[in-house]
RNA sequence: GCCCCCUUAGCUCAGUUGGAUAGAGCAUCGGACUUCUAAUCCGAGGGUCAGAGGUUCAAAUCCUCUAGGGGGUACCA
């Protein structure tokens, strides 16, 4: 729809003396769309004309001569609108997706570009908690939507498998055992661990500094440390590939911390060398009061490694290793001071490419305390935070439960639940901004109904079930003029920008903006549809009218090929039934 | 204390980067299945865009202050 800004501004561009380059960016979307495709305020030229806008835009209207596409143009109070003519827009846009297929909406502004996108990035030993969804979910449509613009794109699921924890783990895993006559999963075992480790430090000093001392010798590679270490991590990664099957994630690096640990001492002297690094308070340190920020801290007190160590090793790693352009940390707010440290410590060591790195921050998912009844941030290190895995069992049981009521004669029903129930988590997860918090509400994350992944899926659905039943009239040369109710036309302008919403979601990083651009399509496709219901000259397979079919069932696939498309983007399956 | 994010209908959120009459979904109430899938659609009610100033032709949108919520703030990740 963008391109089409150029025509308007040629039909402008003369009469206001100003280049088209000036144009474009001043033109608007009319709040009704019966008032036209494109506004052009006037108000700007107001003072140099000395003209109230109302008249300059009356008399612009009279003036201006137009050239296809642009059909009409009106004066509306100060506004100037155009309007596009339907025949040529219905035939560029359908002709143009039926054309590219499942390319429509790719674009090729990353060309040439490489971009390394680190999410996901559980910590080992925990269970994948729900909140798990947001960097797992909102990193992998990023990349799809960034591959979708021509970006080369590589995904590094950054495990925390590395610090001070796993020594208090194996120190746990020495005082209390493991039951392995025990009726649950490894993984349970292995959480539970973790979080007595963690209480237990708190309580006992000792307790604490044994494990630190676990820590040590597992750096150090003491081998019955890293023994006890590798099978916390290989428990971890099994529960782990369950979760991301489920949901349709991959990743081309799967490099925990502990991979970057031989380089860390090679990272630290390279600012040593740089002359950033200062000793203070027995710690090693990079020194940022001068940016009002703490310092960055290298190594503890212990000469024990940090975060921010294996970050900084980490990030120079994937430079020098994968020769990126871009780099973007799909994490959560509550960590922007430490990537603006890690980014100005880059930043002073001369490195020029640390201005292309990015945090992609995301609000946090909070819990509501059960006692005090207020939104807090769950954590898996308490306990209190809901599994992942248990919110997409949920879904797909409610998903099955439905089906079992509105299609109990499915095939591949078992297949098709999974479907419903992931993409009803996952497009509940993508459908809002992503800096803004969300409240876990369980209910809602469950409910099929209006603005959720099943709305989107069954949508999809309704244009596969209707082309699977078109006859074979389809197959002739569509006569898009035919195109003429109201719902046809909005339709085919929303089909139209949907390239625009994959550009903008890749220029900010904010898959929403397709996952919004969607939601209008489906509404209005639904709209169109239940039209047809009350009067049959407007459903779209008319045995009666071979030519009006074709037209008709060439816009249905238009729609479901951008669902499909738009959908994929988000890793929101599309069964074509259900 | 300082820093960051948030505050739009009862609830959950959109709002085209400063434009025309602030829009959806859920919930409530009332309608539409002998039909191309009703996980849908149509309609009704529901608003001091947290509050107060400011910037200008124009502010939910930009600036300042205030209130409330969330998070962070050197040896956790």
């Amino acid at each position: 729809m963008e391109a089409y800004k150029e025509a308007i501004a040629e039909c402008l561009a003369e009469p206001l003396g100003q280049p088209t380059e000036t144009i474009v960016p001043m033109l608007r979307t009319p709040p009704e769309a019966a008032w036209g495709d494109f506004a052009f305020p006037c108000f700007t030229l107001a003072k140099a004309w000395r003209q109230a806008p109302q008249q300059i835009a009356a008399q612009l209207a009279q003036e201006l001569t137009l050239a296809a596409p642009v059909a009409a143009v009106a004066a509306h109070g100060p506004y100037l609108n155009f309007t596009l003519d339907d025949d040529i827009l219905s035939r560029e846009v359908l002709e143009a997706i039926a054309r590219q297929g499942e390319r429509y909406g790719c674009g090729d502004e990353g060309r040439g570009r490489k971009a390394v996108i680190d999410y996901s990035s559980p910590n080992v030993a925990k269970e994948l908690a729900f909140h798990h969804i947001r960097s797992t979910m909102i990193g992998h449509a990023l990349k799809q939507i960034l591959e979708a613009r021509g970006y080369r794109v590589e995904g590094d699921n950054h495990l925390g498998d590395w610090g001070t924890p796993f020594g208090l783990l194996i120190a746990a895993y020495e005082r209390f055992g493991w039951d392995d006559a025990a009726d649950v999963e490894d993984i349970v075992q292995l959480n539970a661990l973790y979080v007595r480790a963690r209480n237990e430090a708190k309580a006992d000093a000792d307790f604490a500094a044994t494990g630190r001392r676990w820590f040590q010798r597992l750096e150090a590679g003491d081998p019955q440390a890293r023994k006890r270490w590798r099978w916390f991590v290989d428990v971890s990664l099994t529960e782990f590939d369950k979760v991301y099957d489920l949901l349709g994630v991959s990743f081309e690096h799967t490099l925990g911390e502990s991979f970057f640990e031989p380089y860390m001492d090679d990272a630290i002297a390279e600012l040593q060398a740089r002359g950033l690094v200062t000793k203070s308070q027995g710690a090693l340190v990079v020194d940022l009061s001068a940016y009002d920020m703490p310092p960055c801290l290298l190594k503890k007190q212990d000469g024990a490694t940090l975060y921010s160590t294996r970050d900084l090793a980490t990030l120079l790693y994937r430079r020098r290793e994968w020769r990126f352009d871009t780099c973007l940390y799909v994490v959560d707010m509550g960590q922007s001071l430490h990537f603006a440290q890690l980014f100005k410590v880059l930043d002073l060591a001369g490195f020029e490419w640390a201005a292309n790195c990015h945090h992609i921050p995301f609000g946090l998912v909070l819990q509501r305390n059960p006692e005090s009844g207020k939104w807090e941030k769950g954590s898996t290190r308490q306990g209190n935070a809901s599994l992942l895995k248990t919110v997409l069992e949920a879904a797909i049981r409610m998903a099955r439960e439905r089906m079992a009521v509105s299609n109990p004669d499915l095939a591949d029903a078992e297949l098709v639940a999974r479907q419903v129930g992931v993409g009803a988590v996952i497009f509940n997860d993508l459908k809002n901004r992503r800096t803004r918090d969300v409240k876990f509400d369980q209910e809602a994350i469950l409910n099929p109904q209006g603005e959720t992944g099943p709305y989107m899926q069954y949508t999809q659905a309704r244009c596969a079930s209707v082309l699977a039943t078109a006859p074979e009239t389809i197959h002739v040369e569509p006569l898009y003029e035919l195109l003429q109710q109201r719902e046809e036309r909005a339709l085919v302008r929303k089909l139209a920008a949907y390239p625009d919403a994959v550009a903008e979601a890749a220029r900010t990083w904010e898959p929403s903006v397709v996952a919004q651009h969607l939601l209008a399509i489906a509404a209005d496709f639904n709209s169109y549809w239940t039209r047809g219901n009350k009067d049959p000259g407007l459903r779209i397979l008319r045995p009666d009218a071979a030519d009006l079919t074709a037209a008709r069932a060439a816009l249905t696939a238009a729609v479901q090929t951008v669902l499909c498309n738009g959908l994929k983007l988000l890793g929101v399956p599309t069964p074509d039934a259900m």
